[in-house]
DNA sequence: TGACTGAATTATGAATTCATAATTACGTTT
DNA sequence: AAACGTAATTATGAATTCATAATTCAGTCA
């Protein structure tokens, strides 16, 4: 009888380090904000000690920055973070694929084919939301096709940063049907269980992401005023 | 005048996190064992409030396991969690690889260089706790020459949970010998600054450190005693 | 003797309190 | 009115307190 991870009430800081993940992803607050202790303590009806222990690991994670006596600020995704941030994304995808052509059962693969199918049908009918979640999906479920559990746990990690820059808003269509192609060329690599070509595009896959959102966002690298 | 990060007092809990990342990365407090916070309160002179959220941020890292109501332990290294990891550490090496030799200067180059040397010179006369010492100054400096933060950071991350394992006390000899091999073919490729050679032998450099590892404390997988 | 029950003890999670640093508001001076 | 200095206020870091879950230990009964 394995009675292991049963009962488990979450305890109030794992709890609340959850929902603020999901405040500074889902941008309820916002970058450079302070995070004022006071209203949060109230909103969620708790101490500020649980709350505090929660931004000290949110800050751990990089999502939030501390300053001695100065409290939380939600922390600015900036433009050499991003840079940063997607070449480690892309070789986690690329190791990402490799493994889960290795260790994807059939029907693990039917699974992703069935998403891709829906991801293709949002692109056709220009449905960006549904896209962005079929493809979230399907970048997902190769993730943990992977079936390694720090990979998913540092690609996690590093998706969430990203994701804040919510940068999928600008998505060109020559890009987004460049996107789709590549996506298609996946799914071929995925059926032969190509590891190292699965592993090779979903890596450049990920840098071309990268490419389109610099240009989107771009007047120019080095000329943002400093305010 | 740029006066960013002048005065910086760490704060009590960082500091915490700190020494009792310590602790556990040298050992003193042993996998598995349960970490008293009484004692420890009273080792710091702290009260129990910043230790706390120092143990949840080790949680966050996944060196110290919490157990709602039952406290903390440190964390098992178990030969699963190892055989992730190393697929996920070579990768982050393959990629610090490609850029060190892209942005490293010609005198960090030097820098390594010489530790380079000082490494054979132990190896030549079978120093092991010197090696060890050059080996990793070694890979960090490449880590740092690559000069990303992000990944660094989750270098690091990982890097201390293997550590932990201290499985470079059982080097073989063999296994010795050629990773000095490996390492001198890395110089090689360093000084000729090409990347994806150097990117693809720190790869295969650490996936050979983790086969050895493995072979050394195998008595085949699968048959640990529950105890 | 050995397994079970339940009280006593201890350890933990969370709220509260306290001391101090940071910020704001106000008054003074020029 | 603007700039400075000082007092009041607020927010933060850390210690303390409190309630409760877990553990230990003694006593009971089979």
């Amino acid at each position: 009888m394995n009675l292991t991870k049963s009962i488990n009430r979450p305890t109030l800081h794992e709890e609340l380090v959850e929902r603020l993940r999901n405040l500074v992803v889902e941008d309820a607050l916002k970058p450079g904000e302070k995070v004022p202790e006071k209203d949060l303590c109230e909103a969620f009806g708790v101490s500020r000690t649980p709350l505090r222990e929660a931004l000290k690991v949110l800050a751990s994670e990089g999502l939030v920055v501390l300053q001695a006596n100065r409290g939380a600020r939600v922390a600015q995704v900036t433009r050499e973070e991003l840079e940063n941030t997607f070449p480690v994304i892309a070789v986690l995808e690329q190791l990402a694929g490799e493994l889960a052509c290795q260790n994807l059962s059939g029907a693990g693969i039917a699974r992703i084919e069935k998403r891709h199918d829906a991801m293709v049908k949002a692109f056709i009918s220009r449905d960006r939301k549904v896209y962005f979640k079929a493809n979230q999906d399907i970048h997902n479920a190769l993730i943990e096709g992977a079936q390694n559990e720090i990979l998913e746990a540092h690609h996690r990690m590093l998706a969430v940063r990203v994701r804040r820059a919510r940068f999928m808003v600008n998505l060109s269509d020559e890009r987004w049907a460049q996107a789709i192609q590549e996506h298609e060329q996946m799914m071929e690599k995925l059926r032969d269980r190509d590891a190292t070509g699965l592993g090779q595009l979903m890596k450049t896959h990920m840098m071309n992401k990268y490419a389109a959102h610099i240009r989107a966002l771009d007047p120019a690298p080095g000329d943002m005023a400093e305010s």
